[in-house]
DNA sequence: AAGATAATGATAACCGTTATCATATGGCGA
DNA sequence: TCGCCATATGATAACGGTTATCATTATCTT
């Protein structure tokens, strides 16, 4: 017999389970200013429930990505970083290239384009991912 | 006595000696469709000098960036891309989440008000990155 | 409570990239 | 042309973030 779907929980994938740990993955990186590493995240999570391990971190981390709870960032370095999604919506980066500090930003007229811009191609837009590199307004002071 | 400065090679870097492998990867690049992975120039990189070591390959690239020969583009998978620069000038990619296609584009308006967002913020703009994911019109097709 | 299956932790494996180090090479002055 | 020496090179070990593996635990349904 085809047994019922299991309750919803922290993360909507299919077939997925409640659980302890991901709820404190998820609160770890919601009560965060974003943009923690996955260590960074391990390290908040561990404030919640200490025995929590690295390979539950990045497993739910991709969980809730996939759910859309939380969006990965991935900046030139090869690090990726997390933070959640929905409480401030959509943004770009504009990242420091001497001091590797983050500013979130957003141009509507930008994104529009975007979507112009894929039409133009034939592509059926999804997402997109928007870095400006260059030097951040106090860096660029001191040079 | 100061030496004089070596003459113009394949890379400009500052003390860059002139090298057969450097003009070869340099040579590997700009001759393919560009989006090589590294390992991809190393084959045919190979093709011209069969000797020639993997960490060449990446020592040379990283060089001939640093000079503006050749570009970088990481895509979400992590593992860098190079394509020869110049030739075509800069452009964006729009990359096919299904079948991991790439398409060159670029809208003057979107790089104009990437300055504007940039100068809102205080920075002085260096560079950028836009990648648009979505489908590209083949796979939209079929679905 | 029991059975089925997803979740977990520890850790080995993975893999692209970098560092290391001994040797080879290029380019300059003589 | 020769010799010097800094740069370039190749082989390979190391690195570091991420994933896979596997035995065990937790969760959910009946």
């Amino acid at each position: 017999m085809a047994r019922k779907k299991p309750e919803v929980n922290s993360c909507d994938c299919q077939g997925a389970r409640k659980s302890r740990r991901r709820d404190a993955v998820l609160d770890a990186v919601a009560s965060s200013d974003g943009h923690l590493s996955a260590e960074e995240v391990h390290r908040e999570a561990k404030k919640r429930l200490p025995g929590i391990g690295i390979a539950t971190v990045y497993r739910s981390l991709k969980c809730l990505c996939g759910c859309g709870k939380v969006s990965e960032f991935i900046p030139p370095d090869g690090v990726a970083r997390y933070e959640a999604a929905g409480s401030r919506g959509h943004h770009d980066h504009l990242v420091c290239t001497a001091c590797g500090c983050f500013v979130e930003a957003v141009d509507p007229e930008i994104e529009r384009l975007q979507e112009r811009l894929a039409a133009r191609h034939g592509f059926r837009l999804e997402g997109h991912r928007l870095e400006i590199y260059g030097l951040c307004a106090c860096c660029a002071r001191k040079k």
